[in-house]
DNA sequence: GTCTATAGGCAGATAGAC
DNA sequence: GTCTATCTGCCTATAGAC
C-alpha cells in the first residue's frame, strides 16, 4: 500500500512548481527538496514523470468538479454562481500563478498524449458549465445577452487563461481579473 | 562581422520552436537541426541561451510596432483596425501555434529578468494601442461603447492570448479566435 | 563562421539494500 | 517506502583547429 500521505504531499508541491515554473522546467530533484525526500523515493510514487502529471490533472479536474458542485448547490443566482467560478481564478492570480490547465496548454505539443487528452478535458468541463449557466441566466431573463452561450463561455475561459499568465507578467500590482468579470458581466447585461 | 543570414535563420527556427514547444522545452539541438548546423557555431551568434531569447522578443516587439504602424497608415476605421491587430493572432492560431510573448510568459518565473521585462514591454505596447483605438472610436462616435478603454484593451489582449493557448488544445477544427473578435466587437457596441 | 572535441552538470529512471 | 549508487543521455557552454 502506497503512503497517501506522501504522494499527496508530492502533489501538492508539484502543482505549485508547475503552476509557478512551468511541467517542463521542474525536476525531480526540485520536488525532493520541497518534499524532503530523494528523487528515487519519488518514482516509488509516480514511475515516470508523465504519471505524475496525469495525477494532477485528475486531481485538478475532481477538484473542480467538486467546486462546480459546491457552487451550484449554494449560490443563490446565475450572475453569483459565475463570479463564484470567476474567483477560483482570483484566488491563483492573488498568488502570482497561473492555472495548472493553462500551464500544461502552453506546454501542450511538449506533452504525451494523454496528459493532453485530460488539458482538452478540463476546458471542456469548464465551458459547457460556464455555457450552461449563461443559458439558465438568460432563460430566467437575469441576463439580458443575446448570442450564443457558448461564445461567451469561451470568450470567458480565454481571457481568465490569458488574464493570469499577463497579469503576472505585468505584476502583482495591476490585477487583471476583477477587469475580466467587470466587462465580463456588462457583456452578459447582468452588470 | 556576423554572418546575418544564419543568424536570421536561427531566429526564425527558434521563433517556431518557442511558439510550439516552449522556450525551456528546446534546446541548441533542436535549433542546430533545423537550420542545418551545429551546436557550437549557434554559440558563435547567440553566446548564451538568454540571448537568444533576448533577440527574439526584440525583433518580435518591432515586428509589432511596425505592424501597428502599418495598420494606422492603412485601416480605414477604428473597428478596422481592431479588426486588423486580432488578425494578427488569427494567422498565428491558424498554423497551430501560440503567441511568442504568450509563450514567454507562460514561462516567466524561469526566465532572466531581461526577458521578463522585454515581455512586459510588448504587453504594454499592445494595450495602448489597443486601448488608445478604442478611444480614438468612442471619440468619434463610431463605438457605443461606454467604460474604460483600458479595461476592454486588457480584456482583449487576455482573450487572444488565452485564445491561442486553449484552442490549440481543443484542436484545429474548433478555431477560437473567431468568436473572440465577435463577442468584443459586440462589447464594443461595434458589432 | 563553422567545425570537432570535450567539459561539467543535470535530467529521468532503475537496481537492489535496508 | 525510502535509501544509496549508478546508468545513460541530454543540456548549455567553452577551447581551439580550420
Amino acid at each position: 500500500m502506497k503512503n497517501a500521505e506522501t504522494a499527496t504531499q508530492l502533489l501538492d508541491a508539484a502543482q505549485q512548481l508547475v503552476q509557478e515554473r512551468g511541467y517542463n522546467a521542474f525536476s525531480y530533484k526540485d520536488l525532493a527538496e520541497s518534499v524532503g525526500i530523494r528523487t528515487a523515493s519519488i518514482h516509488y510514487h509516480f514511475p515516470a514523470k508523465a504519471d505524475l502529471g496525469v495525477a494532477l490533472m485528475k486531481r485538478y479536474t475532481e477538484g473542480l468538479s467538486e467546486a462546480l458542485n459546491s457552487i451550484d448547490r449554494d449560490a443563490r443566482s446565475n450572475k453569483g454562481k459565475l463570479k463564484s467560478f470567476i474567483k477560483l481564478y482570483t484566488e491563483t492570480e492573488a498568488r502570482g500563478a497561473i492555472c495548472l490547465c493553462g500551464s500544461f496548454a502552453s506546454d501542450l505539443e511538449t506533452l504525451p498524449a494523454v496528459l493532453q487528452e485530460a488539458v482538452a478535458a478540463y476546458i471542456e468541463l469548464s465551458e459547457s458549465w460556464v455555457a450552461d449557466t449563461v443559458k439558465a441566466g438568460v432563460g430566467e431573463a437575469e441576463f439580458g445577452f443575446s448570442g450564443k452561450a457558448r461564445d461567451v463561455a469561451s470568450m470567458l475561459l480565454s481571457s481568465l487563461q490569458g488574464g493570469l499568465i499577463l497579469s503576472r507578467a505585468r505584476g502583482a500590482d495591476q490585477p487583471l481579473l476583477p477587469t475580466v468579470q467587470r466587462v465580463f458581466l456588462k457583456t452578459l447585461g447582468a452588470a
